[in-house]
DNA sequence: ACAATGACATAAG
DNA sequence: GCTTATGCCATTG
């Protein structure tokens, strides 16, 4: 597992119940705008008995990106559902409300200092 | 090291 | 709004 990965799961796991984040916002986060993809290979990378609130993850769009049968859309959908997220007709969510903003750059600061320190969970 | 891949993002048709 | 095409980045064979 590369640091990378361990980061973006850090950083998901900082996402609160309720709220929602994107790919290439996690990605930002780390440093590295541009990784988003990356950042969804993580999530799909990510081990079954991780505390990983991975459902909090979406694509820009503010729909499921997951195209893996094993990792049914409707299962995220349900997660978010029952964490409060609000659902749109055509199954969107709606970002300016739940979109996560909480982590600040201080936060973020605090994020790098870990990062060489421990990396495994 | 090169080529292929993928739960993304953005622009264009 | 949906489908294509291009760019990006780290992982994997």
């Amino acid at each position: 597992m590369s640091k990378f990965f361990q980061r973006v799961y850090r950083v998901v796991r900082l996402i609160p119940p309720g709220k929602v984040a994107t790919y290439g916002q996690i990605a930002a986060l780390l440093g590295h705008p541009r990784a988003a993809r990356t950042v969804g290979w993580a999530m799909h990378a990510l081990p079954e008995g991780s505390d990983v609130p991975w459902h909090r993850v979406i694509n820009a769009q503010g729909r499921i990106s997951t195209s893996c049968w094993e990792h049914a859309s409707d299962l995220q959908r349900r997660l978010l559902e029952a964490e409060g997220i609000v659902f749109g007709p055509d199954g969107r969510i709606d970002l300016t409300v739940h979109r996560w903003e909480g982590l600040t750059w201080p936060e973020i600061d605090a994020l790098r200092q870990g990062k060489d320190k421990d990396v495994a969970d």
